[in-house]
DNA sequence: GACTTGACTCATT
DNA sequence: GAATGAGCCAAGT
């Protein structure tokens, strides 16, 4: 994978949102895509998570304070979990170990929250 | 360098 | 409400 110094802006910011999501909260790629300045890339923003063990490492982002990255508190808009290969299980475990209220792949919507105060990236 | 894919979203039906 | 289809654009092939 190449990273032009354009896509590793990208990535460092989703990851710097993501990062800052409070524990037992959710949000949506959308909103992540809104809050950086790319409303229209909430699918990049889901292909910067699942890349983000590697790019995290090439980009020395631990040095920034960014590992540990909490994906799992990413979700579709419509407020339930996306649907992949079967990892959609291991993030309703990790919610839920969060004491975040997963009725099957829907996320309780008193756990689902709106940052506008991220946008300082 | 063109074509396909996808951890998405929104408007329409 | 649920289902469908078009639009989106960085990554992967």
């Amino acid at each position: 994978m190449r990273l032009d110094e354009e896509s590793k802006a990208f990535h460092y910011a989703v990851y710097a949102v993501v990062g800052q999501i409070p524990y037992g909260k959710v949000t949506s790629y959308g909103h992540i895509a809104y809050l950086i300045g790319r409303p229209k890339n909430a699918r990049q923003v889901g292909s910067s998570l699942k890349h983000s063990e590697y790019i995290v490492s090439q980009l020395n982002l631990e040095d920034a304070g960014i590992s540990d990255l909490p994906w799992w508190r990413v979700i579709l808009s419509a407020g339930t979990i996306s649907k992949r290969d079967s990892g959609e299980y291991e993030q309703a475990r990790r919610l839920q170990d969060e004491k975040v209220v997963v009725d099957g792949m829907k996320v309780d919507l008193d756990d689902f929250g709106w940052f506008p105060d991220l946008v300082d990236i």
